[in-house]
DNA sequence: TCAAAATAGTACGAACTTCGTAGTATTCAA
DNA sequence: TTGAATACTACGAAGTTCGTACTATTTTGA
């Protein structure tokens, strides 16, 4: 909770943003040809993390319109990357889940996404890569 | 230089997935109406970076197609946030800069990401803030 | 020197994404 | 039992990216 100066604050903003911009170029130089777009990547992870959860409910989670989620659950389904099944509970409501070859694109993205966290890691020592990660979560949890 | 393990990428993964969600839902919410696209504030702020440039040397900084950044200065500039002049030497070029509303709009949105460097800083005490500082520096730049 | 190639940029249209409006089907509530 | 609420989709408008084809200008090399 201490209040950080305004130099530090010029600091991380300046290495942030030579940061992002290195990653941001590997990244787009991995992106295959049949790689999803953000949204349908991200729907798709839920997805997977909460099987038979609904369309609203990733809509809600994604902070989009319901419309878009719609949108986006038919682009992946028709990838055959998720199905779609009427609930017997509620038949208003579908429940998502990943198919083989969802989880399969989801193996793949995860693995991407690691390997951009092992090739952070790598730049530092040891005892660095501990600090980094016990940060990392720091801020992210509080 | 050394390998991190693999429980250590995977920490690493999962507290960046939590530290980008929670830094995204911010960054949405302050998302104003006027607001430009990921793109065209990029392009602007490359513009501000370095006046006189043209639309390809723009275009090829940001990894996009030449006519992708056409669009983009033509959104930046029928909203008067840059200008486009002809250059003496070479008559085939067009040198951009920013106006003042231009100016102005870089100034916003550097404030907001300070803002968001502001906060990540703050939950960290003294002796950790520099420490970040560092590390992400040292990632940046290797 | 001068024609061909290269360079800087734009016009246009196709493909795609987001999202608001309006609709269907179903469930809940009084 | 009927009217409101909920889950979702169809459709169309607006916006973005990018490839192709174009204009204008400069460079190259025979």
């Amino acid at each position: 909770m201490t209040e950080p100066t305004h130099e530090q604050v010029d600091q991380l903003t300046r290495a942030f943003e030579r940061f992002t911009r290195r990653f941001k170029v590997a990244e787009s130089a991995a992106a295959a040809d049949n790689a999803l777009n953000a949204l349908d990547a991200e729907a798709l992870v839920f997805v997977g993390d909460n099987p038979g959860c609904g369309v609203g409910e990733v809509a809600r989670y994604l902070n989009v319109a319901m419309t878009t989620m719609s949108s986006a659950v038919d682009r992946l389904t028709r990838r055959r990357l998720i199905e779609r099944r009427r609930t017997e509970d509620d038949r208003r409501s579908l429940a998502l889940t990943v198919t083989d070859k969802g989880r399969q694109a989801i193996d793949d993205h995860i693995a991407a996404y690691r390997e951009l966290c092992r090739v952070m890691l790598r730049s530092l020592d040891p005892r660095e890569q501990a600090e980094l990660i016990r940060l990392t979560e720091k801020i992210a949890g509080s």
